[in-house]
DNA sequence: GACATTCATAGGCAAAGCTCATGAATTGAT
DNA sequence: ATCAATTCATGAGCTTTGCCTATGAATGTC
């Protein structure tokens, strides 16, 4: 048998009171089993540690010197303890994931104050990407899961969907243009809108589900980022051609989103992880956030 | 339950080898006990520390987190243990002790020699004091023990005699003076002689034991030092009158020392420890060696 | 698809660990 | 001086822990 740092905690509580029975009490057991474990450490130590009579307990030259690795390890082991405890309650720690640059701008910064606000020391570190490295930067760093736009099956990964973001119009709040419950793919015909190019995901997207209907959007402007069509759409040069989870309130309140229907189409966002891998507490109370603040977001309409 | 320094071990070992069935063989259990322990870790901390499948043990952040407290109490608790074998062995450590200026200057020398070619490490603190305040000093500091004469019981020591010095007369090794087995106190009344003067504990000695003799020792010359009387024999102003002990050979190579007798009057060299304290392991091999020594000296005549 | 490897779990047994009771030594009070 | 009180050590007995063997489930390999 080895020293345990039960026998330890008895050692220190005698070294300190100079009284085994006291010590004893201070651990909640009984003398005579601190006597013991007194007596196994000296034993296995091969050390007297204490010259005990019946009347005074004196600690030797070498339990002075033992005195003080003995509480270096037991504090040690609190603090690894309370570091856990901290850890597990989401106290303490790091979340590191990967973000679609989408998600990154309008849907991530709600959830980012609120966890905040409910974990303030926990390091966060999003790594927003294109929508094209997202799950390649997944795969080759150690974020422990990504949110953004991913169809279908990826090997090693679970894929949940958060929420779905349907295809809409955005535009300004005009009385005419809040007025509308939704818009059709055809009404846009007889508008200016502002699409994404065709090189990017939501686009092809787009372009994938409207060709089997013979459909086809023809954007009056094409741009590369999602803020400048949004810049452009509270200009009032036309309607942007987005997914509603894409608008961020806050950044554009002038802006308004209603779906296209005719068909409907939807994004997904999604949720990534590693298969088999549980999440960091830190990470799992990040993604609890995220669910929550999405399910508000979803109830007042998307 | 807390957690135990056996968890921690299974813990380091699977973090290392990523595999609980080769962490079980380093540790020389089965690897289901290993599984448990850790297992018991887990739920003691509160937190997954490996994401385990059957294929593979992926240690999860946390773990990441905990592997440096656990190799650093780990590493921790072999010092400690190495530690308490080094002083077991007295191969580190130090001793304390006072003796007398007699002592040690005379008897000593030879046993620190010879302590420390077997014990290079050990740190040696001798205080060296005047014979009167041999007692004091050991009740006030925190020697492990003295050494000097003591007549008599002390409270709260144990006295133990390690030899006894007979008193002597020291001369030059002239074929006369070698010639004698010994010589009587009236003797010396017809040489010149070197006594310590009347306030030493050895001219008190001596006066106390010739008084109800009717016999008195009226020396030539009286000194304070030892050293100094035996300089002076060196230099044939006389006979020296002192404990043969008290001759350090390898320093008067030309002086010798031969018994008085009628009255035969003996000096002990004494031990003082503290009743009920055990001497560190280092003083123990101190004291045992110094006893060797003395053991050898009193073969060869004092 | 059979095989091998690895982790988890259950049952059973030995050992450790604790408590309770008691004894021995020592101190302090009556 | 005797007695009560305190404190540490020890032994008996019971409970809990800890380990091993055996087996099952999952997964990657040939």
């Amino acid at each position: 048998m080895n020293v345990t740092l039960r026998q330890l905690r008895a050692f220190t509580g005698v070294y300190r009171t100079r009284s085994i029975t006291r010590a004893a009490r201070e651990l909640g057991i009984t003398q005579s089993a601190a006597s013991l474990l007194i007596q196994q450490l000296e034993s296995q130590l091969g050390v007297k540690l204490f010259d005990r009579s019946t009347r005074s307990v004196q600690p030797t030259l070498a339990a002075d010197d033992a005195f003080q690795s003995a509480e270096r390890m037991l504090s040690d082991a609190l603090g690894l303890s309370r570091r856990m405890r901290d850890l597990a309650q989401a106290r303490a720690g790091r979340v590191a994931f990967v973000a679609s640059a989408g998600a990154a701008s309008a849907l991530l910064p709600a959830v980012l104050a609120r966890f905040r606000a409910a974990h303030p020391d926990i390091e966060i570190d999003m790594r927003d990407v294109a929508a094209d490295d997202l799950v390649p930067r997944m795969i080759a760093t150690d974020a422990e899961f990504a949110i953004g736009s991913v169809e279908g099956e990826i090997a090693e990964m679970t894929v949940e969907t958060l929420t779905r973001g349907r295809l809409s119009a955005i535009g300004r709040r005009t009385a005419d243009f809040a007025a509308r419950r939704s818009l059709t793919w055809d009404e846009l015909a007889e508008r200016p809108t502002i699409a994404m190019r065709r090189e990017t995901r939501i686009r092809m997207q787009i372009d994938q589900a409207l060709g089997p209907q013979g459909k086809r959007l023809t954007p009056t402007y094409e741009v590369t980022l999602i803020n400048t069509a949004l810049a452009m759409t509270a200009q009032g040069l036309g309607l942007a051609i987005l997914p509603a989870t894409m608008l961020p309130a806050e950044q554009f309140p002038t802006l308004i989103a209603r779906p296209l229907v005719r068909p409907a189409i939807t994004r997904p966002v999604s949720l990534l992880q590693r298969q088999g891998r549980t999440l960091s507490p830190a990470a799992q109370a990040f993604v609890s956030t995220a669910r929550a603040v999405l399910a508000q977001r979803t109830g007042r309409g998307s």
